[in-house]
DNA sequence: CGCTGACTAAACAAGC
DNA sequence: CGCTTGTTTAGTCAGC
């Protein structure tokens, strides 16, 4: 498992945002530059004065990065990208085959976000006053902001679709009968996911402090130029509304701020987890990393390995965050997410009361409580009287049989030393056997 | 090289 | 009947 975020008990162990802006300041000699860390240090003191949340945070920090990129911090080669923010070759005529620019050099619609779909159905979501939409609504929403979409091929809804089914972030909200909203449901933020996928936006290659951030440069008279200008995207109307400007993630995405707070959430404030990001993510990633990296490295270097948290951003299962390894079980909990997802929230909210995000249980514990969120996700449904919610109930109960199989095959696995963990590939592969078996 | 997450495609069922 | 919505499975790819 990766990394994860500091408990927000270990907030204050991170460099404040005074001193980052500081940093920033005595790394951009350029005036300009500093002036502009500056504001960026005013920024996030608002932010915490003003207990604003990590999204707003977050974009006005952008925002003000990517100032810094205009300010001539830009003229970044996108072989940088492809090297991860590394220091370019000398002359540009020795550059390798092109590559493609990184998103915030390219321009109009035609280049895909780099948001990936969680946090592009998070973000159509917030912004909707009720804080739900039909399915429908959201592709309205990504087409409308983010305009790439409108040419792509048409699987990007399916894979919408596919994400709101499986992302446990994901909430479908019980139709009133007397509301028609026509066919389908209104899909709504599940409270308890909702700082996962901050979390997620947060790790999106615009977000000034991403994890993934360069090494340290050995000259810092050299290093703005290893920094990109991070988070424009200029295909976006989002950009574009705000004077070609600013991105900036609607207001009404704006909220929770001392509940995110309270989780210690700010970015910056202590250091982010590595995640696994798509390639293009990784491209961009090298925005303002430097400085960053050795401040965040050098105010915590006594701090723990990340913990817990992290894994709550694997936004494809509710239970993973509950995963270790070796036990089937877990994994049969995870790829019930209808199940999973019935868990109601007060029971999910006891269980992290149990286990804080800075103290991993021993097994015997992550054991147990994978087993009860298993069990309460199958054993919930009595009650439902929608048909298709009867019928799913009866899947339930037979993929219950299924899964019992399942867990019982990787009991026998992990007694046979033979690791599991929460691998879809393994479940794929171990549900064909035991298929194969069946079928022998 | 294996694990993992993200994405995509596709099949299918059900509702409108 | 066609389209949309929702679910599920499978394959691929990239990062670590």
């Amino acid at each position: 498992m990766g990394p994860m975020v500091m408990p927000p008990g270990k907030k204050a162990e991170g460099p404040s945002s005074g001193s980052v802006a500081r940093g920033l300041s005595q790394l951009y000699q350029d005036t300009e530059a500093a002036d502009l860390s500056l504001a960026l240090s005013a920024s996030l003191s608002r932010a915490e004065d003003e207990e604003l949340t990590s999204l707003s945070w977050l974009h006005e920090s952008t925002d003000l990065l990517t100032s810094l990129g205009h300010s001539g911090l830009r003229s970044v080669s996108p072989l940088q990208d492809a090297n991860g923010g590394r220091e370019p070759s000398s002359s540009p005529s020795s550059s390798p085959e092109p590559s493609e620019p990184p998103y915030h050099l390219s321009t109009g619609p035609s280049r895909k976000p780099p948001y990936s779909f969680s946090c592009l159905i998070f973000m159509a979501i917030e912004d909707a006053p009720s804080k739900q939409l039909p399915v429908k609504d959201i592709y309205g929403w990504i087409l409308e902001h983010f305009p790439y979409f409108a040419s792509a091929p048409t699987g990007w809804k399916n894979s919408v679709r596919h994400n709101l089914s499986l992302n446990k972030c994901f909430k479908k909200v019980d139709k009133d009968r007397s509301q028609s909203i026509g066919k389908g449901s209104l899909w709504s933020i599940d409270p308890d996911y909702r700082h996962n996928l901050i979390q997620a936006l947060k790790k999106t290659p615009y977000h000034p402090y991403s994890p993934r951030l360069p090494k340290p440069s050995t000259s810092p008279s050299t290093s703005p130029q290893q920094y990109h200008s991070p988070p424009l995207w200029p295909g976006s109307p989002l950009f574009r509304k705000n004077g070609g400007v600013l991105l900036q993630v609607p207001q009404r995405v704006i909220q929770h701020s001392s509940r995110v707070a309270a989780q210690g959430l700010f970015p910056v404030i202590r250091p982010l987890p590595l995640s696994p990001v798509s390639k293009r993510t990784t491209a961009v990633r090298s925005a303002l990393g430097d400085y960053l990296t050795r401040g965040k490295n050098s105010l915590r270097s006594d701090s723990p390995p990340p913990s817990d948290d992290q894994q709550e951003d694997h936004t494809y299962s509710s239970s993973q965050s509950l995963n270790t390894k070796g036990d089937i079980s877990s994994s049969l909990s995870s790829c019930s997410t209808q199940g999973s997802q019935e868990v109601t929230l007060t029971e999910v909210k006891e269980e992290q009361k149990d286990f804080p995000l800075d103290a991993t249980p021993p097994p015997s514990q992550l054991l147990q409580r994978r087993r009860l969120l298993w069990t309460k996700g199958h054993l919930r449904t009595p009650g439902d009287t929608l048909p298709l919610k009867k019928r799913r109930a009866e899947k339930l109960l037979v993929k219950e049989e299924e899964d019992e199989e399942m867990e019982a095959a990787g009991s026998l696995l992990h007694l046979a030393g033979v690791h599991t963990g929460v691998n879809k590939n393994a479940l794929r592969t171990c549900k064909k056997e035991l298929k194969e078996e069946a079928n022998d």
